[in-house]
DNA sequence: TGTAGACCTTTGTTGGCGCAAATATCCGCA
DNA sequence: TGCGGATATTTGCGCCAACAAAGGTCTACA
């Protein structure tokens, strides 16, 4: 048999088919909106983040994007007025990227729409057991693939002191990023 | 509830992430091998199909990069002696790209290592029948997403005629790629 | 206190990719 | 045969992101 059709290849294409095909479905209903692909994961990141701010460093964890990445997104944010910087009192190198009013309301407006292709492209194709299954399965991966993902979360932040009550949370020793 | 922590979008970055961490994991194998990500998948594609060549269009249908992407694609595989283009004889329009020795061999060495990648962070992680039913789950998904990814491939090819038996196939009523 | 090293963010540079336009070719139809 | 529209590929252009380097700041330790 060719080792080119072995069915471990098999997998990892229909697993990178159904993401790109997932995407690509997406796409549409949010550059409707004025955002990007990244621009909408950024903003849903801090959006879901306490006080709807992150600072740059903890989103480029999150999101995958390199900092200088980020810096450029935020830029593109900023400018459009949905998210705004915001020095950190205590630590002076750093900075928040913070959602603003605007930027909040343009994830809301976009959010009903994009469920609903979520919905019809993907959750909405299983049944309880199956998709319960399926994420199951998702997370078992995840686990394995990226063990850190958490960067600035309550999680994370609760794992070295009782979290959220000052914004400022205190450094973590950060795993190594590669 | 928030909104913003609706379990359609949990599960949607879920299977993103997932995606991403796969995708990190295969690089370094790769690229030791001085392919990028999208060589491999060009490279395994040509590899995997009759006479190992595939026209330009249907090299980008398969991988979703558009056929100006592909051009530049090419350019660098000829560069490097993994592929070559070849004049199509039935239609001077087109050109092939077709797996030389090298690309060949290129690919059977990153092989082993990948599949071995594959098998540690996805496949292995699952039982028989986890790895089936997740499989079965994807191909539902795949085939609401992406009804149309076998351009240039037997199984499409047999849609129109006896297949296989002549390089130049007879061009096919392609759906509207949007 | 002073210093070395780690850390956070930004900026310059480079390479990749999509879009639109240009060129060559094919095909159906009069 | 000759023409118009469709199709295949390439090229010019602009945007986006990674990498590397730079500047400012923090922290541990002597």
């Amino acid at each position: 048999m060719n080792p080119l059709d072995d069915p471990r290849l098999t997998a990892m294409g229909l697993l990178a088919e159904v993401h790109a095909g997932l995407i690509a479905r997406m796409q549409p209903a949010l550059s409707a909106s004025g955002l990007s692909d990244i621009d909408f994961e950024t903003v849903l990141r801090l959006g879901r983040s306490p006080w709807q701010r992150l600072r740059m460093t903890d989103l480029a964890a999150q999101t995958g994007l390199s900092t200088s990445g980020v810096t450029r997104v935020i830029d593109r944010l900023e400018r459009d007025g949905l998210v705004e910087r915001v020095a950190c009192s205590s630590d002076r190198r750093a900075s928040y990227a913070a959602l603003t009013d605007a930027g909040r309301a343009r994830l809301e407006a976009v959010l009903p729409v994009h469920l609903r292709d979520i919905e019809s492209c993907f959750t909405g194709l299983l049944s309880d057991d199956e998709l319960t299954a399926f994420l199951a399965t998702l997370r078992k991966i995840r686990d394995v693939v990226r063990p850190c993902a958490t960067a600035g979360t309550a999680s994370a932040a609760a794992a070295t002191a009782r979290a959220g009550e000052e914004l400022h949370l205190p450094r973590q020793p950060q795993q190594p990023r590669r």
